[in-house]
DNA sequence: GTCTATACTACGATAGAC
DNA sequence: GTCTATCGTAGTATAGAC
């Protein structure tokens, strides 16, 4: 159980602090052992940040897979199936964005983003990809008059309106006007981020 | 010179390796002075950071407060007049976000913003601020139907697309396959974003 | 005003007790 | 396996030379 709990802690302090800032005396206080449990366990503090991102995509995977599932396996869709898939899919991965447990993870991934390395890596190859890649193809189905590069554009944009939740946190706080976010002001962005969905997938005619 | 050499310096560092991980050695180093200038100008490593938050506000300030000047001083606008107008401010500030002179600015207030100091503060009341109410106030425009929280889901989802293109820059890359935007790439993310922008404010009739 | 020298603290890693 | 002790390095801040 110490296994664990080093691992939460550590993708904790890793995500607000960076992999500098954050350290290994403190992430093995707070997980109440000593730090060199961390070299026995994983070799290194290296090693330990490569494990928080095996972790993170672990868990991402239990938050998205089934939701991947839903849609993956099914052949050419009809258009307005596939834009209720991708607005489904948005959706799931907004929920995901306001989930407490994600916060740390997030600012991990988000970290991680600025200044790619070898832990980006595992996570885009074990989960983001898969994710990408999904959406990508639906939004073809959704809108046959896109081309390949036109509707990894869009799906970028698709994203974004989730990816705001978090990566912008505090300035979605202060726009909405509150400190904290309501149930109902969380339903409010979804819902908004869902009809914008519709809106741009069936924005045009499809040829 | 040296002073603000010290400060974009500084933005990098910060930016890069975060608040605890950024060294005042490396940062006076690389802007060819010693540590001890730091303490002398900005009294402290927090006070030269706070003093980059400012010098990054005025810069961002530089690069946007002429589109908001176009657009804010207008009373109450037609609806489609709206529509344009914030379409060209998302478009603004899609194309900061693309700028390679910007990359440490944002780096450097992604990260604040995850656990947001003062140094948010500074930058949330003297640039942000002024960029999301004049947001909410044209899509207000743009939609009356909408009431005031809506129109602020809105606006934070508008944000969202031109965010993603620098929070999630590494999956971005990933996604359009490639290791550098190509300047038609980059045309083509902005002009899909303004096509989301179109379809999002005019998606519904207006009561 | 700008630098050198230094005080003090905390870091990651390792060796060895148990 | 888990802990204590310790090494070498690097951090911020300060005092004082020039």
């Amino acid at each position: 159980m110490a296994y664990d709990s080093l691992l939460d802690v550590a993708i904790g302090q890793f995500g607000e602090r960076g992999f500098d800032g954050a350290s290994t005396r403190a992430i093995a206080a707070e997980a109440g052992t000593v730090m060199s449990s961390i070299t026995y366990r994983y070799g290194s503090k290296e090693g330990l940040y490569l494990a928080c991102a095996d972790h993170i995509a672990a868990q991402l995977g239990g938050h998205l897979e089934p939701a991947l599932d839903r849609v993956d396996p099914q052949g050419p869709l009809d258009a307005s199936d596939a834009v209720e898939a991708v607005a489904g899919l948005v959706e799931t991965i907004s929920r995901m964005m306001l989930i407490p447990d994600v916060e740390p993870w997030a600012q991990f991934i988000i970290r991680e983003q600025q200044r790619p390395g070898p832990a980006f890596e595992r996570l885009y190859a074990s989960i983001m990809r898969r994710v990408t890649e999904t959406v990508v193809r639906l939004v073809r189905s959704a809108r046959p008059s896109l081309d390949e590069s036109q509707a990894r554009a869009t799906s970028i944009t698709l994203y974004g309106q989730a990816l705001v939740l978090r990566a912008a946190h505090a300035a979605v706080l202060r726009t909405m006007g509150t400190e904290r976010l309501s149930e109902a002001q969380q339903e409010l962005l979804i819902q908004t981020i869902r009809a914008n969905v519709y809106a741009i997938l069936k924005g045009e005619p499809q040829s």
